[in-house]
DNA sequence: CTGGCCATAGTGGTCGGACCACATCGGTGG
DNA sequence: CCACCGATGTGGTCCGACCACTATGGCCAG
């Protein structure tokens, strides 16, 4: 289709002046990503779309496949492309889970009073999220609420409780029909996130609390009682960010 | 030091045993990756310091410069490792803004129904932290939020009225006291996504009512109301989700 | 004719080396 | 004492080769 017979380093200056861009800001592989998002968000490429070979995307915008490589792998951490190894790349659904699956990392690194900020994001997000899903969620969808509650408290192995009340919670915010908002408090309450600050936790008995509150939750739920909804909510992380904050504080 | 005589896919099976690690899972880089994000939430790597240069880094894990470029790269875009050109690379301080710069890509390439969700965890967040500073806010600091409500009411260029009133939601956003929800309100309300929503917006003369919702918001800070000045941001918010909802809706 | 198998071409994944651009630090000369 | 400047080390870029995997199509047995 459209050869670019300049040179090496090439790319034509007149497609670069045409495009308007910087023609030259930062590294090359930074421009790359940008290129590639904008594409993106210009509707060139669409979601599920494969893209053109690694080879040829270098070739393209005029640089060495080492480089374009960087970008790519830079934007598939985002979750904004997807390689499939022998297959070809291509462009993500773009929904919120794929966008937002970044924020686990996020989750686990963060530390110290910050660790306490996140959680106090989460309580208000969390909160909302019980109220709103208090009032829009279905009965087989509260059943599946109750199945994970009832599962989480007939066992002992923390392993399993943990992925219970992750599920409990996940379930909630689904119901709340806003999936971008389920999937940013996925990954507030991320795997490693929580079992770091369990390990502490729980050694304090606060296993009964923690099943006391999410019987709350759920009655709040069944009652079709938004307000109490968000308040058992807001509690019952409340009661982990305050411990946090006791943990934390006084260091 | 220490030579991998064994073949390709060598990586010696006794340094990989010893480590404990998954001997190996996914892509080599991917490995490179994890394995410096759990150098960091080990503590072997503090925030700020710096690290072994990129060929020592291969050279330890084994693997080539290439797959180890690509690690880092990937760890740059998450804001977790900064590169400086001829210096070294570092681990940054791990704050907020560090961490969440990457959600002003989600808000970028975030289109459709889910535009709106976003909208709503903002308005959510952005009600909230308006609250909160009502109830902590410096007087200092509200002058501050005073000096940009008045220059953005001041000028005409879409421009200066955009950077001021991003700025003017900023300082809220702080005064709350929550540098990580800040940091969130400021991915949610980057410069190219605010754009692109107010791109058709104040054509339909919102402006006029953008500003009264702005000074309402102030009040109900100056006046320090946490409840008025919760409705206020919320019905800010709201105001442009509602006007977003319906452009998407019924296309 | 139909079905499954397999050679093959094309793709991403990895590697090693080379060179360039920049930052830093130390020595040197003013 | 300070400004300059070269050497050294670092990240940034490029190249070419090969490996691992997928997908495709033709071939052969049924």
């Amino acid at each position: 289709m459209d050869e670019t017979p300049t040179g090496p380093t090439g790319e034509t200056e007149a497609g670069a002046r045409a495009t308007a861009t910087a023609p030259q800001k930062g590294t090359v592989t930074q421009r790359a990503i940008e290129r590639i998002k904008g594409m993106i968000s210009e509707g060139l490429l669409e979601p599920g779309q494969r893209l053109p070979t690694e080879r040829d995307l270098a070739a393209q915008l005029g640089i060495s496949r080492s480089s374009m490589r960087e970008a790519i792998r830079a934007l598939t951490v985002l979750g904004v492309l997807e390689a499939r190894h022998g297959s070809g790349i291509y462009v993500t659904q773009l929904e919120a889970g794929d966008l937002l699956e970044t924020f686990g990392v996020v989750a686990d690194l963060t530390r110290g009073p910050r660790l306490v900020e996140l959680l106090e994001v989460r309580r208000i997000l969390e909160s909302t999220a019980t109220a709103l899903a208090a009032a829009r969620i279905t009965p087989d969808r509260l059943a599946a609420v109750e199945k994970h509650l009832t599962a989480m408290n007939a066992t002992d192995d923390p392993e399993e409780i943990l992925a219970h009340d992750l599920a409990f919670h996940r379930e909630i915010a689904v119901a709340a029909g806003n999936e971008t908002m389920a999937a940013i408090l996925d990954g507030l309450s991320s795997r490693t996130f929580r079992a770091r600050v369990w390990r502490g936790y729980q050694e304090e008995g606060a296993f009964a609390r923690t099943r006391r509150e999410h019987a709350a939750i759920f009655r709040a739920l069944a009652a079709r009682d938004p307000e109490a909804a968000r308040a058992a909510a807001a509690a019952h992380v409340g009661e982990v960010e305050e411990w946090l904050r006791s943990q934390v504080g006084p260091s």
